[in-house]
DNA sequence: CCTATCCAATACAAAGATGTATCCGATACA
DNA sequence: TGTATCGGATACATCTTTGTATTGGATAGG
């Protein structure tokens, strides 16, 4: 096939007005029509690059989950100012701050997780996300395990990372209802002190 | 008017009709033809209790929230075999144990959380029941504060209420995905320990 | 520069969903 | 029991959304 240049860009402008349109709308009331008006096309760009809605939801997702899994581990483990022994602290401010960036990400990802919820055969995509981040959690937590002094309730740093996620899912409800995003990063860094440090 | 007992029975099969349908259809998904099927009505009765589907979700909501509020502090206020020092550990896992119930309420509730998130004016609703759990919660608390040692970063008992919250919350998201509500409950126990016993 | 192929636009058909106007059986009240 | 009103069913008109078939301009390879 004589594959190109054009349909890559039609393509890929179709997922950033796609992720505008869901974050705005939500899932549900999302049509056709708005996703292609968004991205400055008619149906028929879309129709010649996906067969269906779900198909273009299903494909944002992994696209951006990917790449925030990627900013999370990144963040997380290659600290920029390497000091030799980072404290525990300001490895919990970081985390809180990678994890909590974007609103319009946190409703996508919202709707993608209740449609998961409903459909058991698409839920093991969003597991394997989730299980990219505990990791990557869990590795940066060893790298401090040291001064790190759980709590009766979080046996190890397995746990510990589950009790990270945990808490970013917590507090992401919050945010997603007050919008209030220095609140969420100071109340998500507490809630990482009470979890991690004794 | 002259209204009436037949009204309200519809009005009722209704609303149960359209908790089973937004359950499992989600809202976005879910149409007037869907509720009224289940129900056992045709669209004529939708219409003469409802003007869109939108107040009847918000009905559903307000119903069902407000009975959860009650159950949940109810279970917490009232202890049915009250020894005159419940353990804290106990206290818990009644928490934990009345805030997961019923993963059909976690889909529907998750689906009014993000059409909250996208309409502010509707979200004060949802933010009045979260106070209300928030201080049901807080009362039970101050009963076992004597035996409370908050952590770091969960500076009072508003901020330990506030805490639970999120555990909740947090583990809720997991509950969604897996759909296992034992492992759910001793999961969020776990929590609750971590964050309330030092 | 020419041309074969690709890709998005357009037009059209069909299905889906909504809202309203009307009808008739049910029900409360005398 | 009679009757006025109520409440849900039915039928219809309309709007929305989807999917497909076709067209014509764009683009890459020769």
């Amino acid at each position: 096939m004589r594959v190109t240049k054009r349909r890559a860009e039609t393509r890929g402008r179709l997922l950033e007005a796609a992720f505008r349109v869901f974050a705005a709308k939500g899932y549900g009331q999302a049509r056709i029509d708005d996703v292609c008006a968004e991205a400055g096309y008619t149906r028929g760009a879309f129709y010649s690059n996906f067969a269906t809605l779900d198909e273009l939801f299903f494909a944002l997702y992994d696209e951006r989950a990917a790449i925030i899994a990627a900013q999370v581990a990144d963040a997380l483990t290659a600290d920029g100012s390497a000091p030799i022994e980072p404290s525990i602290h300001a490895v919990i401010a970081r985390t809180a701050a990678t994890l909590l960036l974007d609103r319009d990400w946190l409703l996508v990802k919202t709707d993608f997780l209740l449609y998961a919820a409903r459909h058991p055969e698409v839920a093991t995509r969003l597991a394997e996300h989730r299980t990219q981040l505990r990791t990557a959690i869990e590795s940066r937590l060893r790298g401090v395990q040291g001064r790190l002094a759980l709590p009766p309730g979080v046996a190890d740093v397995p746990a510990a990372a589950h009790a990270v996620v945990a808490a970013y899912d917590g507090v992401t409800v919050q945010l997603l209802l007050d919008g209030d995003m220095p609140a969420a990063r100071t109340w998500l860094t507490q809630l990482l002190i009470a979890l991690l440090v004794r």
